[in-house]
DNA sequence: CGACGAAAATAACATAGATCAGGGTGAGGG
DNA sequence: CCCTCACCCTGATCTATGTTATTTTCGTCG
């Protein structure tokens, strides 16, 4: 993991391969692990923003994988309202093994246009039959995503309005940021207020009171689907934010506040 | 575990192999299948209610297989509070390759006394290596897991207090109906007001208000840990239950009302 | 450039559920 | 047999967040 040193020439570290980035977070890869992700890779779907990549009912039929954009899980209740259960950044897999079940109990909607993946049954066993530092990433991934909607039910059921818009904002800096796209506090973030209230259960309204006091308390900006985060170490401590559920502790790496 | 009262002469299809009774929900298995479970469940250990199986910290060494009693997954929060994010009973394995992780980022505590099962590494890849349909039941597993912690968000994002209980009651007696522990609506349900709350995001104050508007409507009875639930249709109607994300669909199965 | 729709912001008011502060009860243990 | 401790229950009050309704800003497209 290479630090950035000046705020902008960003450059992005592997552009065509953010899924290695991902899994490097947990293991070393060879060349030749790149190379079977690259492949595995080639069979691409693009997806416009709102509309679903799948839908509650479907069949399952491939494992798909985030190349660019960003989307959500979601459950629609017979009321109407919605919830995302959780959030697809580039470099994330769906589900690996998805395709043993029937049909799926939630949709996975675009959030921005999607670049995807879509990955055959055939091809993951063949990657994984081959490829064991992947094999590990993957379950590792999987242990990861399980991890995460695990802090989402904490954060739901015990963080108030304030602390558990901080905790997501942190959350999705820290997952972007895995995977180089985003530094110095700063990412894209194309949710809006509206997408938020669905990921915290809180109301559109209440969301934007609420992010008005954490921009006048001057822990974040957040305009034209910028994010920048201004005081990372308070808005970890207000939000009770403790990074070990993304397990990012492979051995020589480690975050620093700046990158 | 001793079966209760008089009621009826529930049999109990596998006292000795719930894990069967659990896998069988998804898949068939051979003699050879369920003699293999049998053997790689030899390893056991008992933990006292209220104590911790596992900690948050820890190191992980085994897959944890629950042979009988109730346990919780938990995450505690720096301000004392405290979400129940997961629950387990009897058939449930709690993590199948959480040794690849360094540490744990949740504890699981005992509810009633527990009996489990503790699995090495290298017994679950000498099991998934020889038993393809184990293999795929601990798939099926883990992705029902999964999808069983996104009802929970769903539930704490936008469920009410009211149909919020009545959903997780639902799930409770669904889940143990599948391994034989819970006919006719009715099944042990050893968790305190206090554990329900933590589990519900809610307080015990409002737990105990709610599960009375349950008992006055008429849907349930609970009392000295046995839950009766007496109209399992307006239930399911007023929880917004929609079973598929249990994932009960093998060929020739169905669950039926008053079983 | 103007105009239209989506997203963000504001304000007044309503309520589910939290908080606080007790009181009651029943099962196990000495 | 009574004590005790955990659990359950109750009532009064408070507040974080929801609801409804309207206005403002922004980005895009003709």
């Amino acid at each position: 993991m290479t630090t950035l040193t000046v705020d902008l020439g960003s450059t992005r570290r592997t552009p065509d391969l953010v899924v290695a980035a991902k899994l490097e977070a947990f293991t070393r890869l060879s060349a030749d692990d790149r190379a079977a992700l690259a492949q595995v890779s080639r069979n691409v779907r693009f997806v416009e923003p709102r509309r679903d990549l799948i839908s509650e009912g479907d069949r399952p039929r491939y494992v798909h994988l985030m190349l660019d954009g960003w989307a959500c899980r979601y459950k629609q209740l017979p009321d109407g309202k919605r919830q995302i259960v959780s959030l697809f950044v580039p470099g994330d897999f769906c589900d690996v093994n998805v395709y043993i079940l029937r049909s799926m109990d939630h949709s996975i909607g675009a959030i921005t246009r999607l670049k995807v993946a879509m990955i055959t049954p055939d091809e993951m066993n063949a990657l994984t039959a081959t490829r064991p530092r992947i094999t590990q990433g993957l379950w590792w991934h999987e242990l990861v995503t399980s991890a995460i909607q695990r802090e989402w039910t904490l954060n739901l059921g015990q963080r108030s309005a304030y602390e558990r818009l901080a905790h997501l904002l942190i959350e999705l800096y820290m997952r972007l940021n895995t995977v180089g796209r985003a530094q110095h506090g700063r990412c894209d973030f194309p949710l809006t207020q509206n997408d938020l209230a669905d990921a915290t259960g809180l109301t559109a309204v209440h969301v934007n009171r609420t992010l008005q006091e954490l921009r006048r308390d001057g822990l974040i900006e957040l305009d034209r689907k910028q994010l920048q985060i201004l005081d990372l170490e308070r808005m970890v401590d207000v939000s009770m934010f403790n990074a070990n559920y993304l397990h990012l502790d492979r051995e020589g790496r480690h975050l620093d506040a700046n990158e």
